[in-house]
DNA sequence: CTGTATCCTCTAAGATACTG
DNA sequence: CAGTATCTTAGAGGATACAG
């Protein structure tokens, strides 16, 4: 059996995007970039929160949204949760030491944007200025 | 004029988000979420590439992804772009400062997923095996 | 208080075909 | 070779209502 040119290069794209998908690198970015992630770890870095005490800091995140990324970030432990058996209920949640090692990194990311996104804002004005003026 | 609690939350929210947009390091991570664009700065890092290289080091772009990400870069000044004007044409990509800069920040990313990623895999296969253990 | 279950929207990413 | 123009789709994110 052959292959055509076309055929052969899906299977490449497809062992490709399947070697990505195991890349660590690939798997943390999408694990941090879910909107809610670095805001939540950010707001535990200085203890244990209940979930209300999370949804106060975070208003922007629906209690839906509040909820999936703590459990995505317990799955992963990054987040550890601990419920107290009372009425009402109780939730605390805390970093796990692995989410402390994490919450570092994002730190670095942190910073180098805050001394570089403002050069990134400006050099999109002015990539857009010169778009408009000289047409395209 | 008064205001129904709801629609101060709603206000609130609005805010929040309006700051979040703003937030230097979320419009950072928005970029490198990107699905491409750390692969593409990756190949960059060793000196400049064509279109064409690019494409060949990263057969699971599409052209329509990987055009799109090299302009994204470039109007971020984080990538330049080179044309010779020929037949045919030929387009060299190449880091700039800053992108370098940007680039050091992915590698200890990469170096933090590459020490952990383990754990976490782990963390979310006793996860998920607890919870069809015990049910839920 | 903490969380689940639905339903809906919007957009990043991909497939495909075409142009200078 | 490099790039643009459409069309489609899967899934992240959100609004709302309900439940233990």
């Amino acid at each position: 059996m052959t292959f055509t040119a076309e055929q052969k290069r899906l299977a490449a794209q497809e062992a490709y995007n399947g070697g990505l998908a195991h890349c660590p690198a690939r798997q943390l970015l999408e694990t941090i970039s879910s909107k809610w992630v670095t805001l939540v770890m950010l707001a535990l870095a200085d203890g244990p929160q209940r979930h209300s005490e999370l949804r106060r800091q975070i208003p922007g995140a629906s209690q839906k949204m509040l909820t999936s990324t703590l459990r995505a970030l317990e799955r992963d432990g990054l987040v550890s949760r601990l419920v107290t058996v009372s009425v009402p209920v109780r939730t605390d949640y805390e970093l796990t030491p692995r989410g402390h090692s994490l919450l570092g990194v994002l730190i670095g990311l942190k910073d180098w944007a805050e001394e570089n996104m403002d050069g990134v804002a400006h050099a999109r004005m002015e990539y857009d200025r010169h778009r408009l003026e000289f047409g395209e």
